[in-house]
DNA sequence: GCTATTGCTGATATCGTTGTCAAAGAACAT
DNA sequence: ATGTTCTTTGACAACGATATCAGCAATAGC
């Protein structure tokens, strides 16, 4: 049980009586071995325990079994579904993680990139928000051929793998919620700039207020960052306005969360007075007081099949999977009541 | 600079017109290499562009360059700040950070984290509360020889390197804290009880608690699991003692989100008619009305420096760093003010 | 002047796999 | 019986680094 030294395929061919060759052949699962000398070696492999060394592995085949995961700084929570939805794959696989945080601001990031995959030999990566925008990146990902899935990029590519999210049609169905129960007065805090998911939820929101017949009042819109501290600020703004709106629609949770502070603050009543809507479903949302009507996506359901897809066109063994669209699910709890006056 | 193939250690002696050990020596820093060579090599080095290739090096060498932190799903912020404390060093330092998921009950986890290390020739790792304690790991991490450094120990150990954290005294200070304000009437929810921390900070408060002589009312003393979950049916069951305490110190931030939660839902004012505090200083903390009183404690430092210790035991070369208690510091806020009444 | 020590260097084996290619044997067609 | 194809197998090179050990100067010690 507790060898000293480990055993190499060299010793399972002695024991098993066959060339090292076919002791590889059986770990790789080729073709052309026969079912005799398969089991031979199969039992051989089980008596001494052998399991190969994946360094010596990669040195010879060029591929590390090794995946990595690039991101820059989104909240916490979210990477970490993130993070777990792709572990759960990686152990079944028997891929490992690997963490890269970048900076997109960083100009030479696609050739550290590069050189960090050369380094290591990874075998493929998985490329969250805001990164996923990063059309340079991207291109030098491609023109180096490295394997990559992205989670919720801006515009559904055809040429590589992602996952994403319906953020239109899920705030232009909140957007729908609020203005049925009688709200027309709505604010709505954007989030930052650089990710994707800002426009297109701002967009399923003035799309969906628009074809009401609501005017978007521009005291009412405000630019986030989605951090707690935008939010807050964002609201404080927003509630200093000379009429307040009855509704704030925040791009987040976080920055929800913030409003819910700022209007506390001032002594604004929730839901009575105010309503406050976030997007993302973080544990936070259950935490206020009152409950935080969001929507929720299955973050780490969609890591899972970003991890699913990379892992397909890497390791050409396991079965294709799909780039996908998952379906945002709309949560009404406390902080969304119809409007009272 | 687009090269197709990648430059070998066999390159770049050829053009430094020196044998592939004396590049070797070089790459290593090894001594008995006169300058003259050193600078040749040195050249031709940055001239091609070399990197060694990390897998040939760990076949060779057996080390990976690739340290691995164990966590058994502790919270996320923290988890978070334990990452990006590690990740700080490993940039520094060329390593890479692969993660592992644990469950602390399965019985073969020591075998499993050493057929792991095994199989990717892991150089070291970070170990983390809940796991910190489990003496059985532990012993089998020593039995084997592999290099870790422990975050969070409920005993410091003389045998490896740790960071710890003074929680004892950090809630003794935050108690007597409390005490000044004019309180007596205290209670306390206690974190899980497979966590060491909970227990310190439990022994912290009731030190500090009899030694002024104030009694413990076991009615307000509750046991959570760290959870928001755990915080707000704990905090329910408090309030609805027939007298209630005018302070409730939970053993974490989130559990104390959860009684001021319930205190809320209940319509007990905070922090007039019950003063909350937690632990942690997570953003939760910042982002409740009333803000929380909590205590600081400086989680990304700690990995920063465990890192840098299991590197120090890793990797000759780096100088050693010691074992080393970080000190916490009481934050306070608005959810604690003096007694009233 | 002769041996011992020290500093620097390189030829070659080695780590534990996979890739290449050729050969042996079975199966089939002529 | 002979040639052709297909299946199964193994000998050996290769991946790209480090380790061992030996060799050769240059210096030190006597």
């Amino acid at each position: 049980m507790s060898k000293q030294m480990s055993v190499t395929i060299k010793d399972v061919s002695k024991d098993a009586n066959v060339s090292i060759k076919t002791v590889s052949r059986v770990i790789n699962n080729e073709v052309n071995v026969s079912e005799d000398t398969k089991d031979k070696v199969l039992q051989s492999i089980l008596k001494l325990g052998f399991k190969p060394n994946k360094n010596a592995q990669s040195l010879r085949s060029k591929r590390s079994y090794m995946i990595a995961l690039l991101y820059d700084n989104p909240n916490k929570h979210y990477l970490a579904d993130i993070q777990s939805g792709i572990l759960q794959v990686c152990k079944e696989t028997g891929y490992n993680l690997v963490l890269q945080e970048c900076n997109y601001q960083n100009k030479n990031l696609g050739t550290e990139i590069i050189e960090f995959i050369r380094d290591f030999q990874i075998d493929g990566l998985i490329v969250t928000p805001p990164l996923s925008d990063m059309d340079d990146l991207l291109a030098s990902l491609d023109n180096a051929k490295v394997h990559y899935s992205i989670i919720a990029p801006s515009d559904k590519r055809t040429s590589s793998s992602y996952v994403s999210s319906n953020d239109y049609d899920a705030t232009y169905a909140m957007t729908n919620e609020i203005i049925s129960k009688g709200h027309a007065n709505i604010g709505f805090i954007k989030g930052h700039h650089k990710h994707s998911a800002s426009s297109l939820r701002y967009k399923g929101f003035s799309d969906a207020v628009t074809q009401k017949n609501i005017p978007i009042n521009s005291e009412w819109v405000k630019e986030g960052d989605f951090s707690f501290d935008s939010g807050f600020s964002a609201g404080l703004e927003i509630l200093d306005s000379p009429i307040c709106p009855s509704v704030i629609f925040a791009s987040n949770d976080y920055m929800a969360a913030g409003v819910m502070k700022a209007a506390q603050m001032k002594g604004i009543k929730i839901p009575s007075e105010l309503c406050i809507i976030g997007f993302d479903d973080s544990p936070i949302a259950e935490q206020l007081w009152p409950s935080l009507s969001t929507i929720r996506q299955p973050v780490e359901e969609m890591a899972c099949h970003a991890a699913k897809i990379l892992l397909g066109t890497v390791d050409g063994l396991s079965e294709k999977t799909e780039s996908k669209e998952f379906k945002s699910e709309l949560i009404l709890r406390e902080s969304l009541i119809n409007l009272s006056g």
